[in-house]
DNA sequence: TATTGTTATACTCTATAACTATA
DNA sequence: TATAGTTATAGAGTATAACAATA
């Protein structure tokens, strides 16, 4: 059965990548490199200033939240002024989420934290483990969202 | 400046790499594929299996957590049956954490139910993919304790 | 005094359930 | 009735601070 091997064989790549993902996001959630908003509230804004302005449902379906959960994300948001709520044009049961220039100057300021961030973190890796980790990015992006 | 250059390069790698591994995250602790246990417990006893007896302080350096939070996890492997404690031979303060036959049949079963969780997670994955993920692992293992 | 481990406490993040407004 | 969003509430996980026991 060559399907039950490979995929119990690969068992043990499922177990340790468990276990580091979720030691690197305990350590990324507490030594945050931008103390004033969570990495959930950082990835919602970086999805947005990716993807355009969307709805709330939207940006819960992106990020793998509960739409209740990104109520309160945004709300943050919008308190910080990063964001903005607007009705949409036709239904008004739905809110436009935008990307304040505050917001997009912040992930400005955020890509250059990272480079300090860097030297600490993603230094102690050589070029090659660099480029592995680079490499296993676009599959590591799908896992996250399926 | 190839230094800053190459650097700032690598910060959208960082970024994304962030992002990506707090949805991960996320969605292993609240989809996890043995509800008795949370990431941080399965990954402690993981730990103790691997590299044998040690004390609550060692393991907390070793998943990275304070010293209060592993005691919490090991009070409830305890309870669960799934380690032992003992006190150290020459000094009392200690105390050594051993794996149970129980654990260790935990972990087993774990590796079984790992591939059932592969089928529907990693499952979405081609082989390149797969291929990519298992050779970031270590630089990602690097990464989680560094 | 320093170290190991624990207890007490608080905070953040996320979820589910129930509710409001609109379609 | 169904859908978008919000409010209310609860639970899990982790941290810091304070404490007890031992070295």
């Amino acid at each position: 059965m060559p399907t039950s091997t490979a995929s119990r064989a690969e068992a043990a790549l499922a177990g340790a990548l468990r276990d580091a993902i979720g030691r690197l996001g305990r350590r990324m959630r507490h030594h945050a490199n931008h103390p004033e908003l969570s990495l959930g509230q950082l990835a919602a804004l970086r999805s947005l200033d990716l993807h355009g302005p969307m709805s709330p449902s939207e940006m819960a379906t992106h990020e793998r939240v509960q739409p209740p959960s990104m109520t309160k994300i945004v709300a943050r948001l919008e308190e910080l002024g990063y964001v903005s709520r607007a009705a949409h044009p036709q239904d008004r049961r739905q809110v436009i989420v935008t990307i304040s220039t505050a917001g997009a100057g912040l992930l400005e300021d955020d890509r250059r934290r990272r480079d300090a961030w860097m030297a600490q973190r993603l230094g102690v890796l050589d070029p090659e483990e660099l480029a592995a980790l680079r490499a296993a990015l676009p599959a590591l992006e799908k896992l996250s969202r399926s």
